[in-house]
DNA sequence: TTTGCCCTGCGGCAAATTGCCGCAGGCCGA
DNA sequence: TCGGCCTGCGGCAATTTGCCGCAGGGCAAA
Protein backbone atom coordinates (compact mmCIF):
# COMPACT_ATOMS: atom_id res chain seq x y z
CA UNK A 1 0.00 0.00 0.00
CA UNK A 2 2.68 2.04 0.82
CA UNK A 3 3.86 2.59 -3.10
CA UNK A 4 1.22 5.10 -4.64
CA UNK A 5 0.14 6.37 -0.64
CA UNK A 6 0.56 10.54 -0.59
CA UNK A 7 1.94 11.91 2.12
CA UNK A 8 1.51 16.16 3.12
CA UNK A 9 4.04 16.69 5.62
CA UNK A 10 3.30 19.72 7.70
CA UNK A 11 5.99 21.43 9.24
CA UNK A 12 7.75 24.72 9.85
CA UNK A 13 10.53 22.97 12.02
CA UNK A 14 12.79 22.79 9.05
CA UNK A 15 14.94 20.18 10.56
CA UNK A 16 12.01 17.98 11.63
CA UNK A 17 10.44 18.17 8.23
CA UNK A 18 13.25 17.34 6.22
CA UNK A 19 14.06 14.39 8.47
CA UNK A 20 10.88 13.04 8.50
CA UNK A 21 9.98 13.77 4.84
CA UNK A 22 13.31 11.84 3.97
CA UNK A 23 12.01 8.71 6.30
CA UNK A 24 8.91 8.37 4.68
CA UNK A 25 10.01 8.43 1.42
CA UNK A 26 12.69 5.83 2.31
CA UNK A 27 9.95 3.77 3.27
CA UNK A 28 7.98 4.48 -0.02
CA UNK A 29 5.63 6.82 0.03
CA UNK A 30 5.10 9.70 -2.25
CA UNK A 31 5.52 12.71 0.09
CA UNK A 32 4.99 16.18 0.14
CA UNK A 33 6.33 18.90 2.27
CA UNK A 34 5.31 22.46 3.67
CA UNK A 35 6.82 24.61 6.02
CA UNK A 36 4.29 27.44 6.50
CA UNK A 37 0.19 27.44 6.13
CA UNK A 38 0.26 29.21 2.77
CA UNK A 39 2.22 26.30 1.65
CA UNK A 40 0.01 23.75 2.84
CA UNK A 41 -2.88 25.35 1.20
CA UNK A 42 -1.39 25.93 -2.01
CA UNK A 43 -0.54 22.15 -1.91
CA UNK A 44 -3.68 20.63 -0.32
CA UNK A 45 -5.78 20.88 -3.76
CA UNK A 46 -3.34 19.79 -5.83
CA UNK A 47 -2.37 16.75 -3.90
CA UNK A 48 -5.38 15.76 -2.08
CA UNK A 49 -3.37 13.42 0.47
CA UNK A 50 -4.65 10.57 2.01
CA UNK A 51 -2.72 11.02 4.50
CA UNK A 52 -1.33 14.02 7.00
CA UNK A 53 1.47 15.00 9.25
CA UNK A 54 0.34 18.43 10.92
CA UNK A 55 2.30 20.46 13.62
CA UNK A 56 0.72 22.26 15.59
CA UNK A 57 2.16 25.18 15.93
CA UNK A 58 2.80 26.38 12.79
CA UNK A 59 4.80 29.68 12.61
CA UNK A 60 2.41 31.77 14.32
CA UNK A 61 -0.74 30.24 13.35
CA UNK A 62 -2.31 27.04 14.57
CA UNK A 63 -1.63 23.64 12.61
CA UNK A 64 -5.72 22.67 14.06
CA UNK A 65 -6.49 25.47 11.15
CA UNK A 66 -5.19 22.96 8.31
CA UNK A 67 -7.46 20.14 9.20
CA UNK A 68 -11.01 21.42 7.51
CA UNK A 69 -9.14 22.36 4.54
CA UNK A 70 -7.15 18.81 4.60
CA UNK A 71 -10.57 17.28 4.89
CA UNK A 72 -12.44 18.95 2.11
CA UNK A 73 -9.99 18.23 -0.08
CA UNK A 74 -10.55 14.54 0.50
CA UNK A 75 -12.63 13.61 3.40
CA UNK A 76 -10.88 10.17 4.34
CA UNK A 77 -8.19 11.69 4.61
CA UNK A 78 -5.87 10.70 7.82
CA UNK A 79 -4.25 13.19 9.69
CA UNK A 80 -1.67 12.76 12.48
CA UNK A 81 -1.38 15.91 14.42
CA UNK A 82 2.49 16.61 16.30
CA UNK A 83 3.01 18.83 19.05
CA UNK A 84 6.29 19.94 20.87
CA UNK A 85 3.88 21.05 23.51
CA UNK A 86 1.32 18.24 24.13
CA UNK A 87 -1.69 18.93 26.42
CA UNK A 88 -4.45 17.40 26.46
CA UNK A 89 -7.06 19.99 25.97
CA UNK A 90 -5.12 20.20 22.75
CA UNK A 91 -5.31 17.06 21.71
CA UNK A 92 -9.05 17.05 22.76
CA UNK A 93 -9.78 19.96 20.33
CA UNK A 94 -7.31 18.41 17.33
CA UNK A 95 -9.32 14.92 17.61
CA UNK A 96 -12.96 16.76 17.78
CA UNK A 97 -11.76 19.04 14.48
CA UNK A 98 -11.29 15.48 12.90
CA UNK A 99 -7.34 14.44 13.56
CA UNK A 100 -6.98 10.73 13.28
CA UNK A 101 -4.10 11.02 16.23
CA UNK A 102 -2.32 13.50 18.35
CA UNK A 103 1.24 12.56 19.39
CA UNK A 104 3.73 14.89 20.97
CA UNK A 105 7.39 15.26 19.59
CA UNK A 106 9.42 13.43 20.25
CA UNK A 107 8.54 10.28 18.48
CA UNK A 108 9.46 8.43 15.55
CA UNK A 109 8.45 7.45 11.84
CA UNK A 110 6.58 4.25 12.88
CA UNK A 111 4.61 5.69 15.78
CA UNK A 112 3.63 8.16 13.47
CA UNK A 113 2.85 5.34 10.84
CA UNK A 114 0.61 3.55 13.47
CA UNK A 115 -0.92 6.09 14.32
CA UNK A 116 -2.11 6.48 10.60
CA UNK A 117 -3.37 2.74 10.96
CA UNK A 118 -4.78 3.21 14.14
CA UNK A 119 -8.15 1.73 13.96
CA UNK A 120 -11.14 2.47 15.86
CA UNK A 121 -10.09 2.18 19.32
CA UNK A 122 -11.24 -0.58 21.96
CA UNK A 123 -13.04 1.18 25.13
CA UNK A 124 -11.60 -1.04 27.43
CA UNK A 125 -8.07 -1.79 26.54
CA UNK A 126 -6.43 1.40 28.44
CA UNK A 127 -4.57 0.83 31.43
CA UNK A 128 -5.23 3.64 33.98
CA UNK A 129 -1.68 4.43 34.07
CA UNK A 130 -0.41 6.84 36.61
CA UNK A 131 -1.51 10.12 38.54
CA UNK A 132 -0.15 12.97 36.75
CA UNK A 133 2.77 14.99 38.50
CA UNK A 134 2.05 18.24 39.51
CA UNK A 135 4.01 20.03 37.02
CA UNK A 136 1.84 18.11 34.40
CA UNK A 137 -1.00 19.37 36.06
CA UNK A 138 -0.40 22.33 35.98
CA UNK A 139 0.99 22.73 32.81
CA UNK A 140 -2.43 21.39 31.68
CA UNK A 141 -4.34 24.37 33.74
CA UNK A 142 -1.97 26.82 31.95
CA UNK A 143 -3.13 25.54 28.48
CA UNK A 144 -6.50 25.84 29.29
CA UNK A 145 -6.70 28.79 30.53
CA UNK A 146 -4.12 30.66 28.27
CA UNK A 147 -6.96 29.25 25.40
CA UNK A 148 -9.64 30.55 27.15
CA UNK A 149 -8.24 33.81 27.19
CA UNK A 150 -7.52 33.92 23.64
CA UNK A 151 -3.55 33.28 24.73
CA UNK A 152 -3.48 36.34 26.26
CA UNK A 153 -0.69 35.94 29.01
CA UNK A 154 -1.05 38.73 31.43
CA UNK A 155 -5.01 38.02 31.18
CA UNK A 156 -4.20 34.40 31.99
CA UNK A 157 -1.97 35.46 34.56
CA UNK A 158 -4.38 37.28 36.23
CA UNK A 159 -7.06 34.86 36.17
CA UNK A 160 -4.41 32.70 37.64
CA UNK A 161 -3.33 34.41 40.01
CA UNK A 162 0.17 34.19 39.30
CA UNK A 163 2.99 36.89 38.32
CA UNK A 164 2.98 37.21 34.20
CA UNK A 165 6.77 37.33 34.16
CA UNK A 166 6.38 33.73 36.05
CA UNK A 167 3.48 32.63 33.67
CA UNK A 168 5.88 33.65 30.71
CA UNK A 169 9.10 31.68 32.20
CA UNK A 170 6.66 28.81 32.58
CA UNK A 171 5.53 28.61 28.81
CA UNK A 172 8.78 29.35 27.62
CA UNK A 173 10.98 27.14 28.88
CA UNK A 174 7.87 24.06 29.93
CA UNK A 175 7.62 20.93 26.82
CA UNK A 176 6.93 19.55 30.18
CA UNK A 177 8.19 15.87 30.94
CA UNK A 178 6.04 13.17 32.04
CA UNK B 1 -40.27 14.67 30.90
CA UNK B 2 -39.30 17.33 32.59
CA UNK B 3 -38.28 20.45 31.08
CA UNK B 4 -35.28 20.62 32.94
CA UNK B 5 -31.86 19.54 31.55
CA UNK B 6 -31.22 15.77 32.73
CA UNK B 7 -27.17 15.25 33.87
CA UNK B 8 -26.04 11.87 34.24
CA UNK B 9 -23.19 11.64 36.98
CA UNK B 10 -21.73 8.37 36.64
CA UNK B 11 -18.60 8.09 38.98
CA UNK B 12 -17.56 5.81 41.57
CA UNK B 13 -16.09 7.81 44.05
CA UNK B 14 -18.93 8.67 46.28
CA UNK B 15 -17.53 11.89 47.83
CA UNK B 16 -16.97 13.93 44.57
CA UNK B 17 -19.99 12.12 42.99
CA UNK B 18 -22.23 13.46 46.31
CA UNK B 19 -20.87 17.23 45.39
CA UNK B 20 -21.07 17.36 41.76
CA UNK B 21 -24.77 16.02 41.92
CA UNK B 22 -25.27 18.89 44.63
CA UNK B 23 -23.58 21.58 42.63
CA UNK B 24 -25.27 20.39 39.59
CA UNK B 25 -28.97 20.00 41.15
CA UNK B 26 -28.31 23.74 43.16
CA UNK B 27 -28.07 24.84 38.88
CA UNK B 28 -31.00 23.46 38.09
CA UNK B 29 -30.11 20.62 36.56
CA UNK B 30 -32.08 17.64 36.89
CA UNK B 31 -29.55 15.26 38.02
CA UNK B 32 -28.96 11.06 38.54
CA UNK B 33 -26.17 9.47 39.84
CA UNK B 34 -24.65 5.99 39.53
CA UNK B 35 -21.44 4.79 41.08
CA UNK B 36 -20.77 1.52 39.11
CA UNK B 37 -20.99 0.46 35.59
CA UNK B 38 -24.21 -1.87 36.61
CA UNK B 39 -26.26 1.02 37.82
CA UNK B 40 -24.97 3.20 34.94
CA UNK B 41 -26.35 0.91 33.14
CA UNK B 42 -29.46 0.38 34.60
CA UNK B 43 -30.53 4.05 34.59
CA UNK B 44 -29.32 4.86 31.11
CA UNK B 45 -32.47 3.53 29.23
CA UNK B 46 -34.70 5.06 31.36
CA UNK B 47 -33.26 8.38 31.77
CA UNK B 48 -31.70 8.77 27.71
CA UNK B 49 -29.68 11.92 29.41
CA UNK B 50 -28.49 14.74 27.48
CA UNK B 51 -25.47 15.74 29.03
CA UNK B 52 -22.94 12.85 31.27
CA UNK B 53 -20.48 13.18 33.91
CA UNK B 54 -18.41 9.98 33.32
CA UNK B 55 -15.56 8.84 35.03
CA UNK B 56 -12.78 7.23 33.24
CA UNK B 57 -11.85 4.52 36.33
CA UNK B 58 -15.11 3.34 37.71
CA UNK B 59 -14.47 0.82 40.10
CA UNK B 60 -11.66 -1.70 37.93
CA UNK B 61 -13.68 -1.23 34.52
CA UNK B 62 -12.81 1.71 31.98
CA UNK B 63 -15.79 3.78 31.57
CA UNK B 64 -15.02 4.72 28.43
CA UNK B 65 -17.08 1.34 28.09
CA UNK B 66 -20.16 3.26 28.69
CA UNK B 67 -19.96 5.84 25.89
CA UNK B 68 -21.62 3.12 23.45
CA UNK B 69 -24.75 2.76 25.62
CA UNK B 70 -25.48 6.86 26.83
CA UNK B 71 -25.03 7.46 22.55
CA UNK B 72 -26.96 4.29 21.48
CA UNK B 73 -29.70 5.65 24.51
CA UNK B 74 -29.75 9.29 22.97
CA UNK B 75 -27.11 9.72 20.24
CA UNK B 76 -27.53 13.71 21.15
CA UNK B 77 -25.89 13.36 24.77
CA UNK B 78 -22.98 15.12 25.35
CA UNK B 79 -20.51 13.51 27.69
CA UNK B 80 -17.64 14.81 29.39
CA UNK B 81 -15.11 12.31 30.53
CA UNK B 82 -13.62 13.31 33.86
CA UNK B 83 -10.17 11.38 35.07
CA UNK B 84 -7.77 11.21 38.29
CA UNK B 85 -5.22 10.14 35.71
CA UNK B 86 -5.53 11.93 32.83
CA UNK B 87 -3.49 11.40 29.80
CA UNK B 88 -3.41 12.54 26.37
CA UNK B 89 -3.52 8.90 25.25
CA UNK B 90 -6.71 8.39 26.88
CA UNK B 91 -7.78 11.52 25.71
CA UNK B 92 -8.01 10.63 22.35
CA UNK B 93 -9.50 7.69 22.98
CA UNK B 94 -12.32 8.82 24.61
CA UNK B 95 -13.01 11.87 22.17
CA UNK B 96 -12.85 9.23 18.95
CA UNK B 97 -15.20 7.09 21.20
CA UNK B 98 -17.73 10.05 20.80
CA UNK B 99 -17.02 12.23 23.75
CA UNK B 100 -17.53 15.63 23.92
CA UNK B 101 -14.45 16.90 25.83
CA UNK B 102 -12.61 15.09 28.40
CA UNK B 103 -11.18 16.99 31.67
CA UNK B 104 -8.56 16.19 34.50
CA UNK B 105 -9.65 16.20 37.80
CA UNK B 106 -9.38 17.68 39.92
CA UNK B 107 -11.66 20.44 38.08
CA UNK B 108 -14.96 22.25 38.91
CA UNK B 109 -18.48 22.69 37.93
CA UNK B 110 -18.13 25.29 35.73
CA UNK B 111 -15.10 23.96 34.18
CA UNK B 112 -17.85 20.67 33.62
CA UNK B 113 -20.71 22.85 32.58
CA UNK B 114 -18.28 24.83 29.54
CA UNK B 115 -17.37 21.64 28.31
CA UNK B 116 -20.81 20.47 27.84
CA UNK B 117 -21.23 23.70 26.15
CA UNK B 118 -18.08 23.56 23.79
CA UNK B 119 -19.41 22.19 21.12
CA UNK B 120 -22.55 23.82 21.42
CA UNK B 121 -24.15 25.96 18.37
CA UNK B 122 -23.31 28.89 20.78
CA UNK B 123 -22.46 31.70 18.93
CA UNK B 124 -20.86 33.77 21.12
CA UNK B 125 -20.35 33.92 25.24
CA UNK B 126 -17.12 33.44 26.56
CA UNK B 127 -17.82 31.65 29.85
CA UNK B 128 -16.09 34.22 32.37
CA UNK B 129 -15.86 31.53 35.14
CA UNK B 130 -13.24 32.01 37.18
CA UNK B 131 -10.34 29.40 36.84
CA UNK B 132 -8.50 27.92 39.93
CA UNK B 133 -5.14 29.25 40.75
CA UNK B 134 -2.50 26.67 40.27
CA UNK B 135 -1.92 26.70 43.85
CA UNK B 136 -5.31 25.66 44.51
CA UNK B 137 -5.09 23.19 41.82
CA UNK B 138 -2.14 21.88 42.75
CA UNK B 139 -3.33 21.50 46.52
CA UNK B 140 -7.07 20.05 45.43
CA UNK B 141 -4.76 17.64 43.22
CA UNK B 142 -2.03 16.30 45.93
CA UNK B 143 -5.10 16.11 48.62
CA UNK B 144 -6.86 13.50 45.76
CA UNK B 145 -3.37 11.38 44.91
CA UNK B 146 -2.75 11.48 48.95
CA UNK B 147 -6.20 10.12 49.77
CA UNK B 148 -5.35 7.21 47.33
CA UNK B 149 -2.37 6.19 48.94
CA UNK B 150 -3.54 6.36 52.04
CA UNK B 151 -1.60 9.18 53.68
CA UNK B 152 1.48 7.95 52.69
CA UNK B 153 3.76 10.56 51.82
CA UNK B 154 6.43 8.68 50.60
CA UNK B 155 4.41 7.13 48.26
CA UNK B 156 2.10 9.92 46.95
CA UNK B 157 5.56 11.84 46.47
CA UNK B 158 6.92 9.17 43.88
CA UNK B 159 3.97 9.01 41.95
CA UNK B 160 3.49 12.69 41.89
CA UNK B 161 7.30 13.03 40.65
CA UNK B 162 8.31 15.23 43.71
CA UNK B 163 10.33 15.27 46.37
CA UNK B 164 8.55 13.93 49.43
CA UNK B 165 10.62 17.11 51.53
CA UNK B 166 8.94 19.31 49.13
CA UNK B 167 5.76 17.79 49.42
CA UNK B 168 6.17 17.47 53.54
CA UNK B 169 6.52 21.05 53.40
CA UNK B 170 3.64 22.21 51.17
CA UNK B 171 1.51 19.66 53.06
CA UNK B 172 2.80 21.30 56.29
CA UNK B 173 1.74 24.94 55.83
CA UNK B 174 -1.04 25.07 53.47
CA UNK B 175 -4.16 24.24 55.92
CA UNK B 176 -5.95 25.59 52.48
CA UNK B 177 -7.08 28.84 50.90
CA UNK B 178 -7.64 29.88 47.31
C1' DT C 1 14.61 -10.70 69.74
C1' DT C 2 17.15 -9.12 66.17
C1' DT C 3 17.48 -7.44 61.61
C1' DG C 4 15.69 -4.97 57.66
C1' DC C 5 12.69 -2.13 55.45
C1' DC C 6 9.85 1.66 54.96
C1' DC C 7 7.75 5.83 56.83
C1' DT C 8 7.81 10.37 59.29
C1' DG C 9 9.87 14.76 60.88
C1' DC C 10 13.16 17.93 60.65
C1' DG C 11 17.81 20.68 60.10
C1' DG C 12 20.79 22.67 56.83
C1' DC C 13 22.52 24.42 52.55
C1' DA C 14 23.24 25.19 47.60
C1' DA C 15 20.60 25.79 43.49
C1' DA C 16 16.55 27.04 41.19
C1' DT C 17 12.32 29.52 40.94
C1' DT C 18 9.36 33.49 42.21
C1' DG C 19 7.85 38.04 43.05
C1' DC C 20 8.54 42.50 41.66
C1' DC C 21 10.58 46.22 39.67
C1' DG C 22 11.58 48.76 35.12
C1' DC C 23 12.15 49.58 30.14
C1' DA C 24 11.42 49.40 25.10
C1' DG C 25 8.58 48.26 21.43
C1' DG C 26 4.11 46.87 19.11
C1' DC C 27 -0.81 47.25 18.28
C1' DC C 28 -5.15 49.63 18.50
C1' DG C 29 -8.99 52.54 19.38
C1' DA C 30 -10.28 57.36 20.78
C1' DT D 1 -1.01 61.29 18.26
C1' DC D 2 -1.99 59.93 22.82
C1' DG D 3 -3.21 56.52 26.23
C1' DG D 4 -3.91 51.88 27.35
C1' DC D 5 -2.77 47.17 27.17
C1' DC D 6 0.31 43.39 25.73
C1' DT D 7 4.87 41.13 25.06
C1' DG D 8 9.71 40.12 26.01
C1' DC D 9 13.37 40.42 28.76
C1' DG D 10 17.17 41.95 32.28
C1' DG D 11 18.19 42.03 37.05
C1' DC D 12 17.80 41.38 41.86
C1' DA D 13 16.20 39.84 46.54
C1' DA D 14 13.24 36.65 48.79
C1' DT D 15 11.42 32.10 48.69
C1' DT D 16 11.07 27.62 47.57
C1' DT D 17 13.17 23.55 45.69
C1' DG D 18 16.21 19.54 45.61
C1' DC D 19 19.04 16.70 48.10
C1' DC D 20 21.68 15.24 51.57
C1' DG D 21 21.66 13.11 56.53
C1' DC D 22 19.98 11.60 61.06
C1' DA D 23 16.86 9.81 64.75
C1' DG D 24 12.91 7.35 65.92
C1' DG D 25 8.74 4.37 65.15
C1' DG D 26 6.05 0.44 63.37
C1' DC D 27 6.17 -4.16 61.36
C1' DA D 28 7.27 -8.57 59.64
C1' DA D 29 10.38 -12.16 58.50
C1' DA D 30 14.30 -14.64 60.24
Amino acid sequence: MSDETQILVIDDDLAFNRVLSRALKGRGFDVASASSAEEALALIPSTRAARAVLDLNIAGTSGLTLIAPLLAANPDCRIVVLTGYASIATAVEAIKLGATHYLAKPTDVDAILAAFEAAAPQPDSAPPSEPLSVDRLEWEHIQRVLKEHDGNISSTARALKMHRRTLQRKLMKKPVKS
